[in-house]
DNA sequence: CTCTCCCTT
């Protein structure tokens, strides 16, 4: 280990301990106070004027490069583009292209990470072309199709292109394909990459546009054969740099400190502070309102608003409300700040360095959500972040050596940190077996694919039949086997409402099935009261509205899906055991026993495991269970847990378990082989 | 005896 991974760790070991038991010791609303730990704590020095090359041109117009662009194009079937945010590169190419006639041989395609980017997108373009939303443009995604016969500017999500390829390999209705904000490399848009690269070859006429906003185009332009870069003219405001002068353990206080200290030394403007999550940020706006407390007219007033992706969207709404003479707001927020939501009016950025990253990890198939430091193109979003409206000043609370040595240059791309299971069967079905040679820009882990094919060999989904049946549902194999099983077991009606419930419930803990029922019962009847019923049923149950209109959207999906692949719907609700065996038909690759200290051995590739102490089953420590993820967290946790008959593994599933792994001991008792489960 | 950064089909 270098030093500097010693450094980051040991930085990372005294941050974690002190966040939570330090905050809670310093609770003074001393107004000395707050500049005793200033002085003490954060010194800063000023690093550099970032991005500072457009300062001189803030005034002038930006020279007109559409007729040069369109040249480009009819040259190059791929062309790759960069322009700073803000240069309009979304919203204008393809009026461009619309102009010179492009659309007439086909429609425009331009992909983006995100939905809401695209409808806003599309929305922005049709008003400026003076046509109505969902005729000549329009945008799509997943339940939601804003097109028409007209359509020939369609904006849509990388995964819904993706989709399309899936039903028609060709994409002949389209003559140009936009794959924007690539630098994100989104799994849709790393496999797009490959299935576009192959398509061009035989679609001749068709052109290529590779958008992104940083300066690693030129890694994409060598993937797609050196194709030519396009750069568009951008403007952005300087943005003053400040750097730690010394390591910060203690980030939350360390930023708390630095907000602190902006609102008392700056001239006015808001400041975004960029947090992991939603406790952190729950806990700093605690602090911070404990030390603005009692200053009275000491101090303007600061308005502090959280912002995280699990806050109900009337409050993620106060963000957009214009900050009161005087006053100065202080948004605290997640990475949702970085890519997705625009704030307006933010003059000063805290930059602590860290955002919770998931990964996967194919040996023991354990996801987690960890704290980690993010990347320099991270940073240098965030900072960039406080220049869009005028001049601004970012704070780093690390220090300039740990920005130079201590992160890397890009976040990794997702393909390198995700189960493959889904898009390697999406794959398969589209003829490409080979993923290694398939030509991706970057490749996955060998071990990842290894697992997701060995996963789909137990599933039974590389046979032919199965797997495109598997292929049709926009969900994990795992469980579109289950949904693909529920046919034997009469019980489709159920498995899909489970599956599309998803995550937040894929067991009905027994004690809970009263109100469960009782809810759906409110649910079905269709009158207004009923309906408050259920909107209080949410309420008291903390469910949000948004995530249930969701699942009956996935539900009513999967229920025309079902017809497509010609599975019945049949119910069978008072045999549980039926619906057991459909999700174990599913799951059985995820089964773990129940060992004497009361936690877990998964069977397969043995691992300690615990049920979460959210699940119903919690106390109840069934022998045998199957669980749908194994998170790593504070422990490794199983999340959604149902308990089962070891036989039936047997039965589902011959070729991946024998009868000796499910053997029950003499004992009626716990089993005698505990410690000896791991053999 | 405690999970949910951000997305998406």
């Amino acid at each position: 280990m270098n030093p500097f991974d010693a450094w980051e760790k040991q930085q990372r070991k005294k941050a974690d301990l002190k966040y939570g038991s330090k905050n809670k010791k310093q609770q003074s609303d001393d107004y000395q106070y707050v500049f005793e730990i200033e002085d003490k704590i954060v010194d800063f020095f000023r690093e550099s004027v970032f991005d500072g090359d457009n300062f001189d041109e803030f005034d002038s117009e930006l020279p007109d490069k559409s007729a040069e662009l369109l040249q480009a194009v009819s040259e190059y079937p791929v062309l790759g583009t960069v322009g700073e945010t803000g240069s309009g590169k979304t919203i204008q190419i393809p009026q461009y292209l619309y102009e010179a006639g492009y659309t007439k041989q086909g429609k425009t395609g331009c992909t983006q990470p995100r939905r809401v980017a695209a409808m806003s997108v599309a929305a922005r373009v049709s008003q400026e072309m003076g046509v109505k939303l969902g005729h000549e443009v329009g945008y799509s995604f997943r339940f939601e199709d804003c097109t028409s016969d007209k359509t020939v500017l369609k904006y849509m999500t990388d995964g819904m292109l993706l989709r399309e390829i899936v039903i028609e390999p060709s994409l002949e209705s389209y003559s140009v394909l936009i794959v924007d904000e690539a630098h994100e490399r989104t799994l849709s848009t790393d496999i797009l990459f490959g299935l576009l690269k192959d398509l061009i070859n035989y679609r001749s006429y068709l052109k290529l546009l590779i958008s992104s906003a940083t300066l690693d185009a030129e890694k994409f332009s060598d993937y797609f054969g050196s194709a030519p870069i396009f750069k568009i003219p951008g403007r952005r405001y300087p943005v003053e740099l400040f750097y730690a002068k010394a390591p910060e353990a203690d980030y939350i206080e360390a930023a708390i400190v630095t907000v602190l200290k902006i609102h008392v030394n700056e001239p006015i403007g808001d400041i975004l502070v960029f947090l992991t999550g939603q406790d952190e940020i729950e806990t700093a706006k605690e602090i911070l309102k404990q030390r603005t407390r009692g200053l009275g007219t000491k101090i303007a007033e600061l308005i502090i608003c959280p912002i995280y992706g699990n806050l109900p969207t009337e409050l993620q709404a106060k963000i957009f409300e214009p900050t009161p003479e005087g006053a100065r707001k202080v948004v605290l927020v997640t990475n949702i700040a970085e890519t997705s939501l625009t704030i307006d009016g933010i003059k000063y950025v805290i930059d602590p360095g860290f955002a919770k990253v998931k990964s996967y990890n194919p040996k023991t198939g354990i996801e987690s959500l960890l704290v980690n430091p993010i990347s320099k193109a991270s940073a240098n979003q965030r900072t960039a972040r406080s220049g869009r409206t005028g001049p601004g000043k970012c704070f780093r609370l690390y220090t300039l050596h740990n920005y130079h040595k201590g992160m890397d240059d890009n976040t990794v791309p997702e393909i390198q940190r995700t189960n493959l299971a889904n898009i390697v069967l999406i794959l398969k079905c589209l003829g490409i077996d080979d993923l290694v040679n398939f030509g991706l820009i970057d490749l996955p882990p060998e071990e990842a694919l290894l697992k997701a094919l060995e996963l789909l060999y137990a599933l039974g989904a590389l046979n032919k039949a199965v797997g495109r049946q598997m292929a049709e549902f926009p969900i994990d194999p795992m469980l579109s086997k289950t949904i693909v099983a529920s046919d034997k077991y009469k019980c489709s009606y159920e498995i899909i409402t489970i599956a599309s419930v998803g995550n937040s419930i894929l067991y009905r803990p027994k004690d809970k099935q009263i109100h469960a029922d009782n809810a759906r019962l409110n649910f079905h009847l269709g009158d207004v009261k009923d309906h408050i019923a259920l909107l209080r049923w949410c309420r008291e149950n903390y469910i949000q509205i948004r995530s249930m209109k969701r699942a009956r959207d996935i539900r009513d999906q999967l229920e025309g899906l079902l017809a497509r692949v010609e599975i019945e719907i049949t119910s069978n609700l008072n045999d549980l055991d039926a619906i057991k065996k459909a999700i174990a038909s599913g799951f059985f690759p995820h089964s773990a026993k129940l060992q004497k200290n009361g936690s877990y051995w998964t069977v397969k590739h043995p691992q300690r495991a615990h049920i979460h102490p959210s699940s119903g089953l919690g106390q109840v420590l069934p022998r045998w269970v199957i669980y749908h993820e194994l998170v790593l967290t504070t422990k490794e946790y199983m999340r959604q847990v149902t308990d089962l008959k070891p036989k039936w593994l047997v039965e589902i599933a011959p070729h991946y378990y024998q009868l000796k792994d499910v053997e029950e001991p003499a004992s009626k008792k716990m089993p005698r082989a505990a410690g000896r489960a791991k053999e």
